[in-house]
DNA sequence: AGCACGCCGACT
DNA sequence: GTCGGCGTGCTC
């Protein structure tokens, strides 16, 4: 009989009692199959109610007091749960008092029977697993990045702006052609790497890049735009180390490489590496823990530096490398022009965008998709409301009829609320309304919009404008000839603790897609964001911005937990986190939706360990212990206690 | 979550 | 005497 007759089960549930391993016994029709890292169906309390789960690990006795029920099925043919993938979503959860479960459900997609089968067939039980294969290209002479991954080093890479020309003819950031060429480096030595980006534009790149130095067979998509079936294969591939560059969104931090040289994040800053599932742990977290437990290289390439990564670099966690050419956009600083209806775009920046589009792309930035999302009175400058709701009206194209946000009303015959005025005027301008402005002011020119809801990827090298609403601007073939960066005004007004660390990178990732030489025009953003931007001292200003933030005690110079429940349910768990003493303190509670109230935990990172097993605590007990009948109310509603660590809207 | 167990009020 | 109400507690 293969290994013992007990197996140690983690059970799919994002209950926080069940998250705990069980003790299962395996009968001997599934001594086989019953492997470590199986996913399985067992009996949880009485027959009938089968739960999912993995068999973590197997062991010849169980120290449950109890009968041990048995495994009722194995429902992989592989193994799918790799032990250090176990040990991630374990430590993982627990740094953010959730299940390991939940995290699990990012790292295993959904099985597909069939794929499965395919697979199994092509990779018999036992087989050798697949030699290490050599680069396409010799990946080059190693740089300061290869030599720091090599070492194991912990990186914070400043990228080199700009973008290239791949053998294909496909244009890319620079950026993937630096992490691509890393990967080779850790191929060629017969390791794995794994590359997290934001989003699926940012995966073409990389992908194109990586097609160049590595051959494709090689190149595994873990991302969720393929299928299904091409996913799970994927995974499978993962598994088993077919896969030897790994690449995907932020969940790609949890494939399961083997022989893991290099676990590499492209521009950790942006929020789509922050996970929205419960326990919503930040891909670079999950990165960083990975780091520790595999030994790895880790790399945070980006143009703009991240406050939370530049707080790694203070404590000596991360070696900063630069480029061994270094290089910045030309970044020019303009004042807007005083008169606001004109002067959007201050004539030395309209005259570069002029001179650029005789000879290819320009790129114009800005705040807003859409025409016109907001609409002021023309006398008195207050914002334009609906007659009939109060909502904010705004205009949807250029003949459109004024209407409200909120409710669809036309505003027809407004009339201004505080002065009687009866003129509108657009004070939110979108990349619709950015677009038939310029069209007009260039004849002859072609205008292309690329916006969230429908983003580009790539523009040829013919002579274009191109809006693009900050975060969907396109890579253009040979780079953009002149950029301009317009509505940095607005997009600071935001409220939010982030906002200039995202305006610094959304201005920085645009920049960073000129040509070398092309103008870069920063509009009507003045003092010390715009200083950095056109010196390119991302690391100091993000250095800078820690600084303000250590003062505040603002994350990331502290960690910060969100805790939301009914006031009472509430007491106890704050309570004992406040307990805890000194280094953790507690903001609030504040009333939220639904007659919820919240309160904010602060903590030293020293003392997050401590604040995350408190609150995971209180998280058992609250939904174990006996539920309260609301007063008044028959409704029998079971209270919850929602944790959230490292909320990025935990300070607005 | 779901479901069994258990300890008090009206039924054949 | 028991049937079943829902409050309580557990899940290998």
């Amino acid at each position: 009989m293969p290994g013992g007759r007990v197996a140690r089960v983690a059970i799919d549930s994002p209950l926080p009692q069940l998250d705990q391993l069980f003790d299962y016994a395996v009968p001997d029709a599934l001594a086989e199959r019953a492997v470590r890292g199986a996913a399985v169906r067992v009996p949880l309390r009485s027959g009938g109610r089968l739960a999912r789960g993995w068999i973590v690990e197997l062991a010849d006795e169980s120290d449950f007091d109890g009968r041990l029920s048995e495994i009722d099925e194995v429902t992989t043919l592989v193994p799918v749960l790799a032990p250090e993938v176990w040990a991630l979503a374990r430590r993982v959860a627990d740094r953010a008092a959730g299940s390991a479960s939940d995290v699990l459900r990012l790292a295993i997609p959904s099985r597909y029977v069939r794929a499965e089968k395919a697979w199994v067939k092509e990779h018999p039980p036992g087989a050798e697993p697949p030699a290490a294969p050599a680069a396409t290209d010799a990946p080059g002479e190693p740089d300061a990045l290869d030599r720091a991954v090599a070492e194991r080093a912990r990186i914070a890479l400043q990228a080199l702006p700009g973008v290239a020309t791949l053998s294909a003819g496909a244009t890319v950031g620079r950026w993937a052609v630096t992490l691509a060429t890393a990967a080779a480096h850790v191929l060629a030595r017969g390791e794995t790497t794994v590359v997290a980006v934001p989003d699926h534009r940012d995966l073409a790149q990389l992908e194109h890049a990586l097609r160049d130095v590595v051959p494709e067979e090689r190149i595994t998509r873990v991302d969720a735009g393929q299928t299904g079936a091409a996913r799970y294969r994927g995974f499978l591939d993962c598994l088993d180390g077919t896969a030897r560059v790994i690449i995907g969104n932020r969940s790609a931090v949890y494939a399961p490489a083997t022989r893991l040289g290099l676990i590499a994040l492209w521009d950790d800053g942006d929020p789509l590496f922050a996970e929205p599932l419960s326990p919503g742990v930040h891909a670079r977290d999950a990165a960083l823990v990975r780091q520790e437990q595999s030994g790895a290289a880790l790399v945070f390439a980006a143009h703009a530096r991240s406050t939370e990564v530049q707080r790694l670099v203070g404590l000596g966690w991360c070696r900063q490398v630069e480029p061994e050419r270094l290089a910045r956009p030309h970044v020019v600083v303009d004042e807007a022009g005083s008169d606001p209806g004109t002067a959007r775009i201050p004539s030395a920046a309209w005259r570069a965008a002029r001179d650029a589009s005789r000879a290819g792309p320009v790129l114009l930035q800005v705040a807003r998709p859409g025409y016109a999302a907001a609409l002021a009175c023309a006398r008195c400058g207050s914002p334009a409301t609906c007659a009939a709701c109060g909502g904010g009206l705004e205009q949807r194209g250029p003949r459109a009829a004024p209407t409200c946000r909120v409710c669809g009303t036309h505003a027809n015959g407004f009339r201004c609320a505080e002065c009687e005025g009866d003129r509108l005027r657009m004070v939110s301008i979108g990349s619709e309304r950015t677009a038939e402005e310029l069209g007009r002011a260039f004849p002859g020119t072609r205008v292309i919009v690329s916006d969230g809801e429908r983003p580009l990827t790539e523009v040829g090298p013919e002579p274009a404008l191109v809006i693009a609403t900050r975060g969907a601007e396109p890579v253009a073939a040979g780079g953009y000839r002149a950029v301009l960066l317009l509505d940095g005004e607005r997009m600071l007004l935001r409220e939010a603790l982030r906002v200039s660390e995202d305006c610094v990178r959304w201005w920085a990732d645009a920049a960073a897609l000129a040509a070398d030489d092309a103008p870069v025009h920063l509009v009507g953003v003045r003092g010390r964001i715009a200083t950095a931007l056109a010196t390119w001292q991302l690391a100091r200003w993000a250095e800078e911005e820690l600084a303000a933030r250590r003062e505040l005690r603002f994350p990331p110079a502290v960690r910060v937990a969100t805790v939301t429940a009914r006031g009472p349910v509430l007491e106890r768990p704050v309570a004992e986190v406040r307990a805890l003493g000194e280094g953790v303190d507690v903001l609030g509670p504040v009333p939220v939706d639904d007659g919820l109230e919240r309160v904010v935990v602060r903590m030293d990172y020293g003392r997050a360990q401590a604040v995350a097993a408190s609150l995971r605590a209180s998280m058992i007990r609250v939904a174990t212990e006996r539920r309260r009948p609301v007063q008044g109310q028959p409704v029998r509603r079971p209270p919850t206690l929602r944790v959230r660590f490292d909320d990025q809207e935990a300070f607005g």
